[in-house]
Order: structure tokens, then sequence, then C-alpha cells
DNA sequence: CGTTCCGTTGATCTTAGTCAAAGGGGGTGG
DNA sequence: CCACCCCCTTTGACTAAGATCAACGGAACG
């Protein structure tokens, strides 16, 4: 059963295109289905090997790796269009987990069926490498905010990213977006404590910057955030079309 | 023109098994030649498109994004077996650098046979996409270190990790290793200052934990270190067969 | 109506950064 | 062969960013 699949990769890469009479009969083979989640279901364990696949279609949700210590590493924000288990797919096990914080459809594909999306579709494998980089890619720039900023600048690079994804997914169109998650979540993907992140964002609060109220975000002064994420400007440009 | 190739990714996957005659036809089919570089050779630079791509058949460097403020952050190092190259060949560009620290030799690539292969070798693809995954695994640890330890722990654990690569592809036997790194390169891979980070050091050296002289590493109490890294005991043998 | 989770704030402490200066080597040129 | 220089390491003194501790407020929920 194919049902409507917008923001899914198989659809085509990036995610915004229509859908062709040959890609319609490609997700016939190999969508198994939907599922929807409740908020905090953990869809992908750390260590575990799940037999699905999941492409996000709506929702948002987080990869995390939990340290010996308790510690908790938040490896990126999930939103729709994201590819969730591609480490299950192709090595043998996840390497980190994955949780939902809103409610989420998730469009299912067996693992087994990966196999033959390289053999008998080498697009599609190619949009999976696409993404695997991409992914790749990502880690490497948080990787450079948590190692080489302070606070402030890490935050508003985070905050940043996040209202960029959420534009380009054309989930907002103002200066308001979702942002289901809590301080904590922030602080964790941030290496920083709840405390000091909290601190921070109450000093671009009373800047009049941002504006985070009830899992809603205003980017009031979006040069502003853009200038304290020390961001070059024609940067932006270039990135763009990576979400 | 196909030469000895140990460590290629296309030869196999993990990078120690002995090369088919399937496979050897295949390396005819792809390779373009060796390259010998000097170290402190810029192999990709950060937002160029390479047509070369490249296997590390020997010889160390790095991977490094450069920020807008001139900070750098290492995001990893590189040893034989490595391919690099892999966002310029399915992506547009590069969103890293990579450097030689000492002389290397590389097996070469053309960017554009990627293509190609995820045509007809759907083995290699899948490969290579594994390849990405375990890249992406990687980023995902470090930044882990990054956003969550204290200065020793991630000293530690880095040390810990390349020196348990080295003796996975057999580039050290006993307690030593080649470590072709300045303290700064350490440093801005654990997003830690230099000072610091040689003081750190200096700890472990007088614990009688390592001992660092010359480019070259001495592990004298591995289980010490692994200590340090608060690392879980059973992880390592879970971990051992990615490298 | 108590409990729990999250956000907020202040006080205090520690880790790690910055600044500065002094030792090596190892290479190059006189 | 020596001298100088450059790059890296090492060390100490000082500073600051951010962690930790502690307490309170409010909203959601059973």
């Amino acid at each position: 059963m194919v049902t409507n699949c917008r923001n899914c990769w198989l659809r085509n890469r990036p995610v915004f295109l229509p859908m062709s009479e040959a890609e319609l009969d490609f997700m016939k083979d190999f969508k198994t289905g939907e599922l929807k989640v409740d908020p905090g279901t953990t869809l992908m364990l750390e260590g575990s090997n799940s037999p699905q696949l999941y492409t996000v279609l709506d929702g948002m949700g987080l990869r995390y790796k939990t340290l010996e210590d308790g510690e908790r590493q938040v490896v990126s924000f999930v939103m729709p269009g994201d590819f969730i288990g591609l480490q299950a797919g192709v090595m043998d096990e996840m390497q980190h987990s994955v949780e939902s914080t809103t409610s989420m459809m998730l469009c299912v594909f067996d693992r087994r069926s990966l196999w033959r999306l390289f053999q008998d579709h080498p697009e599609r494998a190619y949009d999976l490498t696409w993404i695997a980089a991409l992914e790749e890619h990502f880690l490497g720039e948080q990787l450079a905010v948590v190692g080489q900023m302070p606070a402030e600048q890490r935050l508003a690079t985070g905050l940043l990213r996040l209202y960029d994804r959420s534009v380009a997914l054309g989930m907002s169109k103002g200066p308001w977006m979702k942002l289901p998650y809590t301080q904590k979540d922030l602080a964790d993907a941030l290496g920083l404590s709840v405390v000091h992140t909290n601190k921070t964002l109450k000093a671009l609060r009373d800047r009049g910057i941002v504006n985070w109220k009830n899992g809603d975000m205003e980017i009031r002064d979006y040069e502003g955030l853009a200038d304290l994420a020390h961001r070059d400007p024609d940067a932006d440009v270039k990135r763009r079309p990576l979400i």
C-alpha cells in the first residue's frame, strides 16, 4: 500500500520535488506501511538492530548517544525527510538511539530490502549514500560548533540551523517555528549545562533576538542571530541547498 | 594499471581480506594510478570539488574544518584504508579539508566513475555506503567525546582510539605507535587549547601511562588509559571490528 | 492536592583558556 | 661548522567561561 509520502527521501532528492510514475512503482515495492508513534517513543536503540527502517513524514525527534557515566550527547535533531536506521541497515547495529519528542508519522521499510535496492535501483542507492554523506557533513559541523565555539555562539548557531531547516522544509513561513525540545535537550546537543544554556538563552531573550515560549520559538532578529553565530553572510546561500 | 593495493576499501571490507579475480578485474576498471605526496600537502580543500578520489595506502594525515574566525576543528585522523573525497564524489563539494602529515601513498580514482560503480557493482556501492555510515558513527563518537568529557578523559579516549586503530591496521604490534601529529593537532581534535593539552599530557606521562617522544607514542599502561577513558571493558570487544 | 518535570535565578567553585616567556631541535644560510 | 631562526613544546601566573549546587515558581497530571 502506497499512501501519501511527502518529504520522503525515496521520493526524491532533495525532498521536495514531485513523484514520477516510476517512483510510485518503486514505492510500492519497498514501503511496507506507515507508523504513528507517541511523543517519547524510542524508535531505535543504541546497540540494537531494528528490522525496520524509517523515513520521517511528520513530527520531530532526536538522536543521542549515552556515555558510560550516564551523560547524554544529542547527536542531531530529527525532522521530516530524515532517514532513520541507516546504520542498522548497512552496519550491524545502531550506534545511537532515536527518540520522538512529538508524535511522529513514519514511513516504514524492511531492512532486508535494502540490498535489493542496491541491486535494482542504483539511483536510489546513490541517494542513500548521498544522505549518509550529508549526515556526515552535519556531524562534522556540529563537532566544530561544540569543539571551538563559546556558549553564545553555539546556541545561536544551533537555533539558526533549526530555523533554517524548518523554513527549508516549509514548516515555518514567518519568524515562528515549532521547537518541541527541552532546554536539557538543547544543552546536551551543544555540550553545555542546562543552567548555562538557560542563562545564555535569557541573554538572547533580553536582547530581543529570540523568544521561546511553550515549545514555539520566535526568531525576532535573524540578522542579529546570524551575527552572534559569526556566520559568513555568503555562506548560508551556499549552504541553503543542504537541509 | 593495477599495482599492489593493500588496505584499499575497494579490495575488501573490512580492509584485510585477500583479493579475488573478480576484484582484480574490477580494480583495473576503476583505479587510475597511485600518488605519492609529501608531508603537509593539502589533498582536498573545503569548498572545492576534486576530480579525484583517494584511498590511503600508506601514511597518515588529518581532516579538518576551518571556522570563520580562523579556529580549526580536526574532524578525524586519516590512516591507511581511509577513503578520501566521498563528499566531493557524492555531494557537490568537500565540507572539510584533508592534509597529509607524513608522506602518503594514495590509490587514485576518477570521480566520474563513481556513478558507474553504483550501476555495475552494487556490492561495492554498498561498501561505499557502509564506509559513509562508519564515518558517521565515528563522528558521532567524537562529538560525544568533545561535548561531554573533561580534558583528561578526552585525551585518553583519543589516544586509545588512535592506538587501537594502529593495532587493527597492523601498524603496531607492541606498545609503540607512530603519532606524527603536533599537540596543536591533538588539541584541535579534542576541542582543547594547546597549553591545556600539553599539561594534561604531562600528567599522563608523569603517571607512567603514556610516553610520547619524537612522533612516537608508547602506551605504557593500556588498562590505566582505558580506565581514564571510562571505557566499558566489554565495549572494546564489541567495537573492535569497526576500525 | 501532592508530585513531578521543567524553567529560572543566584552564589560559589573549578576547569580550562589566555598570556607570557623560556627551552629544544632541526634546518638553512653564512 | 656555527649561528640564527622557526616551529613546537613546556611551564608558570593569571583570568574567565562555564559547571555545580541549591532553591523556588509554575504548569501538568494523577
